[in-house]
DNA sequence: AGCACGCCGACT
DNA sequence: GTCGGCGTGCTC
């Protein structure tokens, strides 16, 4: 070794996007400045055959590995940081929290052109703007150029720093003048939203909510802000935001969904007179990176996004916002399995932040932490203005005749809405013909070849699909099994409805609306205008149309089937379908003609209804709550699911059984281990599935058998051909 | 995760 | 005779 000792001894530990839970150690890259290897840099490194991006962690003298398999790294990609140590420890956390590799962690924290090792800088126009020097000549002053002459008048006249494209006129004397020290540029700076909206007055309960939170504000708080439709959470938002604004600090607001973003976006852009900036899977990748690497710089003030903008470095943190805290899709469910809400708690923690939870039906596991003086509650009883709430009814089916699900009197009413003018919203959480196929001779019932599961009949594309793993067959009419009975459809589904409701009302537009016809790119949009022009008069649908969407034209909303969410196997199904309702009783009627919600049951007397439809969502929860405590229960749980497949069932179990057995002395008290038992095959034929359920009352005691069998997985002998998965539910229930 | 190496079935 | 299927193993 020629060079000198002191940059040649130096080891670079670096996070890589694989997935394996450690780091790799590299040289420093041929002349590289030592000073400009700080943690949070990247570096190009070949790794195995590969090249790719890593994140400089630390810096070492010595390494675990043989000296001689250690690499240079390729080269240096950043010369400052793009993540703090704070941003690294907040992700570090993360990764052990949602048992997740660092390095997949951290390299996914970062905009896909920055994971892929693109230069950090986002590309942005110029702006020009006079030198001191410039802004004391007169245009006479210059001689033989009348263009410089008047692109020196014209910027004397406009002293505010103009875009390149305003001067392109006169390419050559914008040139002449840099070079005569009169005129620079930069980079233009963000476009700040008109922002000339006033704040609407506040009612006591909303003003109340903003001096608390604005009280909060440079601290960490978690602030549960429970309003009801139309109570007007969005100005309790923009209010705080405003504050915050004020203080310099920058704001983050997360939404579950993309359809959600322009309509907020679009209110924050007439309130504040600010940098707004947007962050979702719908925009690019150059426009995903602009928008991170403001944030990060501090030349955005607030930034608009779903899950992933959660993860966005902040240059002056002051507020995290989290509407509709109980949507499902705050939970990523691959890769990095986590709750987007529990992460943006923690985050809000470590930023010394506060954070708001919004919703109007808010989570039980959010509700009960507010009855623990964990989160403080805030609630808006009221709705602003005037609108009244639709009226919610039950409707008893007990006994009554059916026609693919609709009751007489529910067809009444719909007939009665058709005859006013106004649109009908049925709901049923079930897509395709019917949910089973049976034989009417033998009893046989067409089951997925694949799964545990029945296949669904699809009569429009005449196939059984089973929803399970996706599989597929052509629809027959004889029974394979007994080779005369004739096959029948059994049960309801939204396609089953779509067909019942042609024929009954032949020259009305009917709209179905469920992942089946919304496949399309745009379909969806098409319906909702559709649906917004009046042109549709029946819609039917299933949960996809209870989100964001308020349809004034709909004065009767009825959901078919509410008892299969009361006596679902599915503990959250009853909190779903308390949220439901509530949901589509809001989006639905105008000030004037509220409209109504009717419920179909065969069980009106049950007590979460009768209390949902008396106390509103609060007593619901709360009764839900108390049911479970009464009962012994844990109020939630959290949970977590181990699956090993081999290519057979035995093998695939006696590895789960010999785990289990090592784990035995390792498992707390409060941890239950449930298994191994048979699991839904997956769509590869030919390999046999098991799994363990780990459940824990408490979440500690589960995480720390999750690391050891974590590290158990790692060192133990494995059966030919076994692969595993450890699934970690990302709602943290408890 | 990539990407190689490696060993068995349908093609010019 | 090869092209290519995905099982297995490794990556500083």
């Amino acid at each position: 070794m020629t060079n000198s000792p002191g940059a040649q001894d130096l080891i670079l530990q670096i996070a890589l996007p694989v997935p394996l839970n450690r780091l790799f150690d590299y040289l420093p890259p041929p002349d590289c400045d030592p000073a400009l290897l700080q943690p949070g840099v990247r570096l190009l490194v070949t790794f195995g055959k590969t090249r790719m991006a890593g994140l400089l962690l630390g810096l070492s003298q010595v390494s675990d590995c043989e000296p001689g398999k250690l690499k240079p790294a390729l080269a240096l990609l950043d010369q400052s940081p793009l993540l703090s140590p704070d941003d690294l420890d907040f992700l570090h956390w993360v990764s052990r929290y949602c048992h997740y590799p660092y390095g997949q962690v951290l390299l996914g924290a970062l905009p896909v052109a920055l994971r892929q090792g693109k230069p950090a800088a986002a590309k942005r126009e110029l702006e020009y703007f006079l030198t001191e020097a410039g802004r004391e000549m007169q245009p006479e002053q210059v001689k033989r150029s009348p263009a410089q002459q008047a692109l020196l008048r014209l910027l004397l006249e406009h002293p505010s720093p103009q875009p390149a494209a305003n001067l392109s006129a006169y390419p050559a004397a914008v040139k002449s003048l840099v070079k005569k020290g009169w005129l620079t540029s930069r980079p233009q700076a963000l476009p700040r939203a008109p922002g000339d909206a006033p704040s609407l007055p506040a009612n006591p309960e909303q003003q109340q909510a903003i001096d608390d939170l604005i009280g909060k504000l440079g601290r960490f708080s978690v602030n549960l802000l429970h309003g009801v439709t139309g109570s007007g959470k969005t100005e309790v938002y923009m209010q705080v935001i405003a504050q915050a604004l004020a203080r310099g600090q920058q704001v983050l607001a997360l939404l579950p969904e993309i359809s959600l973003t322009p309509q907020l976006e679009h209110r924050f852009r007439q309130r504040f007179r600010h940098v707004i900036v947007c962050s979702h899977s719908g925009l690019n990748e150059t426009e995903r990176l602009a928008a991170w690497q403001a944030m990060r710089q501090g030349e955005a003030d607030i930034m608009l996004g779903t899950r992933s903008a959660l993860f966005t470095p902040l240059q002056r943190p002051g507020l995290i916002i989290l509407d509709e805290e109980h949507d499902v899709s705050f939970k990523q469910q691959d890769g990095l399995r986590y709750s987007a809400r529990d992460i943006a708690i923690a985050r809000a923690k470590h930023l010394a932040t506060p954070v708001v939870l919004g919703s109007a039906t808010p989570s039980l596991e959010s509700l009960h932490n507010a009855q623990r003086r964990r989160y403080h509650l805030l609630s808006l009883p009221q709705r602003a203005g005037s609108a009244a709430a639709p009226g919610v009814h039950l409707l008893d089916i007990r006994n009554k005749p059916l026609h693919a699900g609709l009751s007489e009197p529910l067809l009444a009413a719909v007939r009665a809405t058709l005859a006013a003018g106004r649109q009908t919203l049925l709901f049923l959480n079930r897509r395709g013909y019917a949910p089973v196929q049976i034989c009417h001779a033998c009893g046989w019932v067409a089951r997925c070849r694949h799964c545990d599961a029945n296949l669904i009949i699809h009569a429009g594309e005449r196939r059984l699909r089973c929803h399970h793993c996706g599989a597929a067959q052509a629809l027959t009419e004889i029974c394979p099994a007994c080779k005369t009975g004739a096959l029948q459809a059994l049960g309801v589904g939204t396609e089953r409805i779509e067909w019942q409701l042609r024929q009954m009302f032949p020259d009305k537009n009917i709209v179905r609306l469920d992942r089946d016809t919304t496949q399309q790119k745009g379909a969806l949009q098409d319906f909702l205008q559709q649906i917004a022009s009046g042109a549709a008069d029946i819609i039917l649908g299933t949960q996809m149309l209870a989100k964001g969407h308020h349809f004034p034209g709909v004065t009767l909303v009825a959901l078919l089937d509410v008892d299969s969410g009361l006596f679902s196997i599915d503990y959250r199904a009853s909190e779903r379908l308390a949220q439901l309702i509530v949901q589509v009783a809001g989006r639905a009627g105008r000030a004037e003609d509220p409209g109504q919600v009717l419920l179909q049951t065969r069980h009106p007397e049950h007590p979460l209804l009768q209390t949902l439809l008396s106390g509103g969502y609060s007593a619901f929860a709360e009764a839900a709550l108390r049911e479970r405590a009464a009962a012994g229960l844990p109020p939630f749980s959290r949970q977590a699911l181990l699956r090993a497949s081999a290519p057979t069932l035995e093998a695939a179990e006696a590895f789960l059984s010999r785990l289990a057995a090592s784990l035995k002395p390792l498992t707390p008290p409060e941890v239950n281990l449930f298994g191994p038992v048979p699991a839904p095959m997956s769509k590869r034929a030919g390999r046999y599935h098991s799994q363990m359920l780990l459940q824990s009352r408490a979440r500690r005691p589960l995480h720390a058998l999750l690391d050891q069998i974590e590290t158990l997985l790692d060192k133990m002998k494995k059966p030919k051909g076994l692969r595993w998965s450890l699934d970690v539910d990302p709602i943290d229930l408890y």
